[in-house]
DNA sequence: GGGGATAGCGACGCAATTTGTCGCAAGTCT
DNA sequence: AGACTTGCGACAAATTGCGTCGCTATCCCC
């Protein structure tokens, strides 16, 4: 009867393929996914039933009654496995990026890693850097600015509508009037900026496509209508021209010379400013620095941060903007 | 003959303390590894030998003979399997993040992680999001800078030394003095800023911490001996000493009191610069901004990139730091 | 309320797989 | 060269996997 020696791939592709807790499938799901997923498992359902009772002896797995039919899915919220053995460096690895994101990504996105910071942090634990916090330490530009919640419930949604291509209806408050407003959206893209999730969307019916918060979005629900999608749709393109994000200034790349005090210019030298940076001595303290780089706002914050040192040389037009932005201050503080 | 019925389960934990390819394990070093592991797997070294060869025919195993003895690995550098299957949102997560990384996480280390992303974006590929990174944007502050390359042989060294508290031998030319002198270091924490790895370590038999460039070390070699540690050492505090980092400006915090153009404050709106944050009109295109944060260098430079968007009232030494940036702004550019 | 349908589960028995043991061959180390 | 280690094919016994039945519990719809 037993037709080819699979029984082990069969456990491991159910392991796989079961859901974590609050969501459930009951064996005959289970049997039918197994049977489309790989052909040769085609056992009887009573093998699925003894092989779910098996493995719940040796993993976390659970089972509830609902009316007749067993329902079965992973226990622990964050259950995760991986093979091979996740690596004590990788583990680390994983901590330093958890602890680099905390502040640049939305809570409610990370919040779907946690399975597996989680394993490392517990990897970590069975070495040296145990309590490895305090032995880290990340250094980012920037104060650490608190993003706003996300319902998880909302990225849910909003993110399956994405990946699927579906459409989905939503409360949307928007900044201007005060009221949220029921409407339903086909995604078209996702900006990520500084811990806050914007989808680019078209409403319902219309072409232009806009911009929403995630966190002004409330009772989000997934529809199952196809997302209507707009032919030649660049969403690079689209974010250069939305003011809102006031991304690039100008898609070109401008060849940067700049003055800047020695201590200022000291990180640059190790993390270089572009491939064909050049850092020529001054003598005095200072240094000149040129690089081809993109013409950004991002570029002109940059900038402006290292204060009084930096001065900006060429191009022109950038030592205008700087000049200008100098006369202002001096009006404001002098 | 045979014990228990675990014989999947030894399957897994085998396929699991396999190690990827550059490494290798003999068959009986692998027996041995799956005794202690686990007390029921005490089955003969045929019954491994097997084992391996029937894995071998399901997944990317291979063994490479070395003498007589065969030697078993993982073929593909990023063989990654988990359990539960990763969703299609921790997928877009995990890619998200990768992408938020790309520009602050040292290259080498976010290397460890490829197989996190290679998986990923696998299971991406399934879905409407295969071509995802044409729908989504990740926006930072400040210009790309490119991190300066660590050979990955040197970090594997150093986390290894730092994870398992050992000693090691490294060639450092410090910025300093151009030529590279040959040490042994005991690690006693990590910084990480902008893409750029900082070992805190003491020298030999020294008692001060320094810290090393991770890019400025060649050919580092782990010893077999513990590294010394200093009683009561502590990262936070030899971070804040440490002026190399220019971390915290004064360990206190403070309560900034500043006007902010309506456009520059719009984020601030969204994403708080802390909890007890408070936005107050003016009525004059001008909003004020209150909140208790960090005195950090960072502040600083984060209120700078702002220019002429903002004007720091309070605390007073604030502002009179920035009355004095911007005389020198203006004598520059003036 | 009852009959049909669906699902779980214990039992049984056959067949396939697992597994220890042997023995031989091929290298390695001293 | 001889002792030792490791791999591997073969064999037989033990064990397990699996389909099939049959019984029972629950739900749904008429």
């Amino acid at each position: 009867m037993r037709k080819s020696s699979d029984t082990t791939l069969r456990y491991l592709t159910l392991l796989q393929r079961l859901p974590v807790h609050p969501n459930m499938k009951s064996t005959s799901e289970i049997w039918q996914d197994l049977l489309v997923q790989h052909g040769d498992f085609d056992v009887s359902v009573r093998s699925i039933q003894r092989d779910l009772e098996k493995l719940s002896a040796w993993f976390p797995l659970s089972c509830e009654k609902r009316g007749r039919a067993n329902h079965w899915f992973w226990m622990e919220e964050n259950a995760f496995m991986q093979i091979p053995a996740m690596e004590k460096t990788a583990a680390f690895a994983l901590q330093l990026a958890a602890e680099h994101l905390q502040h640049i990504m939305p809570p409610a996105t990370l919040d779907l890693l946690t399975p597996y910071f989680k394993h490392a942090a517990g990897v970590l634990g069975q070495t040296n850097l145990g309590k490895w916090t305090e032995k880290t330490r990340i250094i980012n530009r920037g104060p650490n600015l608190i993003p706003p919640t996300v319902p998880s419930k909302v990225q849910a949604v909003v993110y399956e509508a994405l990946l699927d291509g579906k459409q989905f209806d939503v409360e949307y408050r928007s900044k201007a009037q005060g009221r949220a407003k029921r409407m339903t959206l086909n995604p078209l893209g996702l900006v990520v900026r500084g811990g806050v999730i914007y989808l680019i969307a078209t409403s319902w019916r219309y072409h232009d496509p806009r911009h929403y918060a995630l966190h002004r979005m409330r009772r989000a629900a997934l529809s199952n209508k196809p997302a209507k999608a707009i032919t030649n749709f660049d969403l690079a393109r689209h974010v250069e021209r939305e003011k809102a994000f006031a991304y690039p200034l100008h898609a070109g790349q401008i060849k940067l010379r700049a003055l800047f005090d020695e201590e200022a210019a000291l990180h640059l030298r190790e993390s270089k400013l572009a491939a064909d940076q050049e850092i020529v001595e001054k003598g005095d303290d200072r240094v000149l620095i040129e690089a081809t780089v993109a013409d950004t706002l991002e570029l002109r914050w940059w900038l402006l941060g290292f204060g009084a040192a930096v001065e900006v040389l060429e191009p022109v037009a950038l030592r205008d903007e700087f000049a200008e932005v100098a006369g202002c201050l001096k009006n404001i503080y002098g």
